[in-house]
DNA sequence: AGCGTTCTCCCATAAAGCTAGAAATATCGA
DNA sequence: TCGATATTTCTAGCTTTATGGGAGAACGCT
């Protein structure tokens, strides 16, 4: 995954109402939740609801399956992994460091080069 | 981890250009990184990088300490991994998933309660 | 105190995001 | 085809974010 993706992973994840209805697709399971269910449940009006949930199908963190007038939502497990995945490697661990680490430690010493 | 911080440390990450310095700055190491190191590797405006700073730093995944004139920044490794944590225990796999799922199963194909 | 260096804060502007009401669309059953 | 249900799209207003120029503040050196 690229820096530029796992950050518009992150930017849709980064809002409250979004990440709400994030974890209540993972909390659905497998059989996944329709948008009616989730309007139900976070209270908010459909049409935000709707620009929420495109928001994070873009990027790939949901999936969509229609059943007749019903649209069923389901978490894409494999791109949150992904996600989590670059963060550790990183972001997140101190093995992420490279050769700069070693560079850093003269250059921030002195001003210029 | 409370959701609502979870977003917050979602959002300051979901920015290409601060997703950017939060990496240099593992990269950094235990070393840290001056902001001016910083500005020269990313080369944009001062300000600009002064404000995306300050972003990471509120919501703690950056602190910052005074080394003269300099201002070397470090990657908050622990709040990193609590963002992690969040995202693996509530948002990833699927034993994230509550009793809501097998009630869901079943709610998902009638209309109204 | 004066000076150079480094960085932040104030300000303005342009762009994007959030919210939601109302109209439009998709789908199925009668 | 008509109607009911479920959801999206259009539109609009308000708020927030991103960017950067320039002034100002923190700091150490002489």
């Amino acid at each position: 995954m690229k820096l530029d993706d796992a950050a518009a992973h992150l930017e849709a994840l980064g809002n409250p109402t979004r990440l709400k209805i994030y974890r209540a697709l993972i909390r659905a399971g497998g059989a996944g939740l329709a948008v009616g269910r989730l309007q139900e449940k976070l209270k908010i009006a459909p049409s935000t609801l709707s620009h929420h949930i495109k928001a994070l199908v873009v990027v790939g963190l949901v999936t969509q399956v229609r059943d007749a007038t019903t649209l069923i939502c389901h978490a894409n497990y494999e791109v949150m992994r992904e996600l989590v995945g670059f963060l550790v490697a990183e972001c997140c661990t101190e093995s992420a460091e490279t050769a700069d680490a070693k560079i850093n430690a003269k250059t921030n010493a002195k001003t210029a080069a």
